[in-house]
DNA sequence: TGGAGCTTGTGAAATCATTCACAAACTTAT
DNA sequence: ATAAGTTTGTGAATGATTTCACAAGCTCCA
């Protein structure tokens, strides 16, 4: 298959949505241009974008929102479930570990760890917080797909590469500064202060 | 000025970051080669997003650290700092209030607003949580530059559009779901589920 | 059944972003 | 002073993404 683009799939994932709030409202067909007005965007791109993976419209009536949610389902790798473990219960780490958005979209925490011995075994919602020293075991037995770094930057380099070591393909990663990911790793970053950049930069730059 | 893409702001963030640790070095000078070697580009790449400002290189040597540090912020609004208010004192707004990473880059975190009674009055940091009913009052006096919404999706459009109203022309939207930014004001959105579903569509369709 | 009215799927065109490639401008060494 | 060695700034070329535009296929209604 062809190389799908980083912003195909961003837009992709907003599809998904979209059509799981209109499922819920009991409409069953959508138009590409009903989808492209919600994600602010043009139903040719929509159009684009699902045409990559098959076509899955009916001409003059348009998408059945089941048929379109499972094959978009299907195609961003939903069908199952995802487990996750979250490595850092600092700050950020334990609003990530008691996040339930998570689990609606299929993607379970079932794991928290943290290197300061006086967090270990603090309880974070149903988890408690376990001992970093063990997280290679852990990841041997439990079978972790996805790690979430919530570390200070310090020793953040170590950790994704522990975690690459263990057999974990993919990082979602909150430590800002330079982070390389490990090879064949997959890994992106969430980095906060420069969405307040970016803001700064358009107040800056408006006319 | 022409129009600047929004991958030339993010990657002139990431510059920024990457000279703050050059200068802290006590390095003087730096190529647009290290810079690109740096930030996963090219030096070409850095080149062109620099000369959409102004050409602040020296030939045969590269750019002077400290002068183009300065130009960065300029350039990004960060001569000045911004006041930053949290809306929704819960899991991820209390994180983010007591983030100390956000004043290290010019943005003072001066409020946080919960419409929960039982939130009111909660020490965060050196912040109160005030109660959100004082939100337009105190708008107008302390005059923010940014507000962060971190409330349930249920009501965040209506927050969003008393934030304009009050004056604000730019929000951190972490609420995830459609919320559509009201006219004038710059949003930037982090969704954390759609990070993770971009791993699980990595995971799924890598060879 | 047929015609009006939608909406898809998709090449082609347009726009936008990145990379190439090189003259010009500087530094350093001799 | 000059030559050798760097590195910038930028048009031109390439590559990627988005938009246009329309034939083809479907629905709905009379
Ligand atoms: N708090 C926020 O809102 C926020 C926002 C954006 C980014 N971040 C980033 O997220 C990271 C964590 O931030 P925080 O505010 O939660 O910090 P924090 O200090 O509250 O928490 C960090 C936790 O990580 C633990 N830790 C350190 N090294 C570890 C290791 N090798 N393995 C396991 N645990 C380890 C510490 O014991 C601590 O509990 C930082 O890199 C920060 O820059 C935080
Ligand atoms: N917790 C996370 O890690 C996380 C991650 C990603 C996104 N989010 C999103 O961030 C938002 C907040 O999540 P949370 O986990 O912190 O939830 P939370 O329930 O812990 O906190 C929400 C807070 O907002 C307050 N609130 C509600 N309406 C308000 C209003 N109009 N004005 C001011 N305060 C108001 C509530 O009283 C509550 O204290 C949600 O939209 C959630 O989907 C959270």
């Amino acid at each position: 298959m062809k190389r799908i683009a980083e912003s195909t799939v961003r837009r992709l994932s907003l599809y998904l949505g979209f059509l799981e709030d209109i499922n819920r409202r009991g409409t069953t067909t959508v138009s590409s241009e009903e989808l492209a007005k919600l994600g602010g965007t043009t139903s040719a791109q929509v159009r684009k974008d699902l045409s990559l993976f098959g076509s899955f419209g009916k001409r003059g009536l348009g998408y059945s929102v089941t048929e379109l949610l499972e094959r978009l389902r299907r195609i961003m790798g939903l069908e199952r479930r995802w487990r996750v473990c979250i490595i850092g219960a600092g700050k950020i780490g334990a609003a990530l570990a008691q996040y339930e958005g998570f689990s609606q979209r299929g993607f379970d925490v079932v794991a928290v760890y943290d290197s300061n011995p006086a967090r270990v075994g603090e309880a974070l919602g149903d988890l408690h917080v376990r001992d970093v020293a063990f997280f290679e075991r852990d990841a041997e037995s439990e079978k972790f797909d996805i790690a979430v770094l919530a570390i200070p930057a310090r020793g953040a380099q170590k950790m994704a590469e522990r975690v690459a070591r263990a057999g974990i393909a993919a990082i979602l990663n909150f430590v800002p500064g330079q982070l390389t990911a490990p090879p064949k790793v997959a890994m992106r970053t969430v980095n906060m202060a420069m969405e307040l950049e970016a803001l700064s930069f358009a107040l800056t730059n408006r006319d």
